[in-house]
DNA sequence: AATGAATGAGTCTTCATTCAT
DNA sequence: AATGAATGAAGACTCATTCAT
């Protein structure tokens, strides 16, 4: 039986949005499928009609999560050459997609866990693919004599972890506003990394395309 | 029947142990029981001659990695007085703890989320203790001008991040030993601060406690 | 996977029949969900498409028992005003009822001390109206002369005693019919009320609506 | 090790007084031994030093009970010869023993079933040889015409059942005292019976011995 | 006579998944 | 594309019972 005016595509980005959400608030094991269901308002079995399993599910939402991060980053930070300029636009990139991503961020950060070996690996790949891109960035900053850090891979790790850990605590209707984080988190950048901060382009802002399930 | 030679205090050092190591590897909801009770060899009841709950069981733990945290900040760290002193010692104090208890500091970092909601304010506040008094450190260094930074709790967020992220990858025979990578912190704390690094005063090596469970 | 021909309603049905039957035979701690899903024919997962807890299928038990048992005092005794009438009829009433619905009425008087504090309550109250009832007869018919008691309410429990424990001895292909059986507790039953028995009218028999399950 | 102090005889007494109120208080599936351990001051294991199983636990306190019974009613009601006096005393006995073994005698009508087929019966064959004893004085009293009762049989059953059901709701400090009780339940006793009520032979008094674990 | 530590079978309940309709 | 009814395996927790000490 089909219950009149269901659509698919309409339920599959309900389904999305619905599991990101949970995901984000319970993790993948305390989720369960009925919680699911009665968010989009269908029958657990007909969660079966989108995906092949809880598993896959998780794996679909993780890897469009990194896909779309290192996607935008591609697109956002292609053409510059001057590590100091790639730094500063990489950090106004890199908070603002995570604040625009919040949940989805927040899933990819803490579930990766719970995917099997293989699907853990996948997705392992992809961010390893994100880190050296950022990691390149440090090391020419160093070979340039722009930045100065004792250990670029150290560095990598620290910038990141120091960058992304926003979504942990970050409201968006908190004290502090997105490009008053930015600024904040600019500076602990560059001083960590040792460099002058190049000049803001005027008008030249970072933008991020938003959410998935937004639209 | 009394298994001959057992003994409570020893099954219990033996849980604990088990507990942290499972919990550290499949999270709470993925960790069952009969694994707990498989790896210290006894029956899925025995548990409850030392546990009241899986929960009570989590609560306990991460209690006790919360209290152990605090009680040796204020041990190692309690009579300095100098903003850049505490601050190199506090880098040295953190990573050593966290390089020692890495296990219970991931579990710590991630199954707090498992907690009900009691359990779960019971353990941020002493977590936010903690997060206070690194707070506090830095913002006196700001008064003294030994600090630079632009926002004083954000700059203690993005620290304890940073430090703390180091049991993410760290691995006891990995390229970098304790000193050196302390040594590479210490760097990117004091550039992050924007601060002069005080001289290493010889002989005085942070020590800390080791685990409980491997006595 | 959905077994081929089953049928939720039928289903629940099966089970009230079966919780009921089982529960007389063993008891409400001692009956399990196995030997209830054993009996319908399903697995012991599938009862929770019908109960939401074993407490709560015994609470629906006996609180459609117990608003069985009024519903049919109301309607079988509503329009009558004359006390020895009353009793007579109501004497027919209660007897025909309990051994008519015999499990549900044995499980109602035995089970009851399981429920929940709250549960109880609830079917205490009903039952309390029940008993007032009775009662109220009674003193209507001391009031009018028709029968002497030293004690309204002593006689009333006794009196109800007395009538219900027939559950406990009766067997429907026993020494004694039904009617036989009515016939010896009205006498009993006058006789401690010290009252003339009011001639029966003929072709007023006493019918009580069956058992929901039988039919 | 034995805790000193400690008295075998002492804790036996406690174990029985103990077992018979959480049994009232709980039945028999729903107590477990660790109530009863704790009730009593000492550890669960430490049970099986008095008695054999859970089971045997049970039948030894309703095999008492239901002993004590017999006993006391021969004891009291041994000489006499006449049906209506021999019934006056009986309806005093059977309600002032019921009120003064209240929790035992709700025990025993209550936990029987919980009695495994074979001390079933043992029970049940001392509950018949008391029903008989009572049947065997109405059925005397009706030859001698001093009673007049259509059933003997059914009547013994529901005079029964009316006595035994006071523990049902009797309350030591409630609306009635022991001998008011008694006065109302012989009024409906002699009524059901249609007999005319013996006088009371002064400082005749009934005595019931008391409670075995109160001592 | 008592403890402390264990067993092992059982209990209710949950949940991902399947499939006829 | 959706429902309703089922499966079956697993989960946390309980409890009578045993026995070395």
């Amino acid at each position: 039986m089909r219950t009149p005016g269901s659509n698919g595509a309409e339920t599959l980005r309900n389904l999305r949005a619905a599991a990101i959400r949970l995901l984000s608030e319970h993790g993948y094991e305390a989720m369960n499928l009925r919680m699911l269901a009665k968010t989009i308002g269908v029958q657990v079995g007909s969660l079966y009609n989108y995906i092949d399993s809880k598993q896959q599910l998780l794996f679909w939402l993780l890897k469009e999560a990194v896909e779309g991060l290192l996607a935008q980053f591609d697109q956002q930070l292609g053409g510059i050459d001057d590590p100091p300029t790639q730094m500063r636009d990489f950090v106004g990139f890199h908070l603002s997609y995570h604040i625009s991503h919040l949940q989805e961020s927040l899933v990819l950060g803490t579930e990766k866990r719970s995917l099997t070996p293989k699907n853990y690996r996948a997705i392992s790949n992809f961010e390893r693919l994100y880190t050296a891109k950022v990691q390149n960035i440090i090391e020419r900053g160093v070979a340039t004599g722009d930045f100065r850090v004792a250990d670029a891979q150290v560095a990598t790790f620290a910038l990141l972890q120091m960058l992304t850990s926003v979504i942990r605590w970050y409201q968006p209707r908190g004290r502090l506003g997105r490009d008053e984080l930015i600024e904040v988190y600019l500076n602990l950048t560059f001083a960590m990394l040792q460099a002058d901060r190049p000049d803001a382009v005027l008008g030249e802002d970072v933008t991020v395309t938003e959410e998935t399930g937004a639209a």
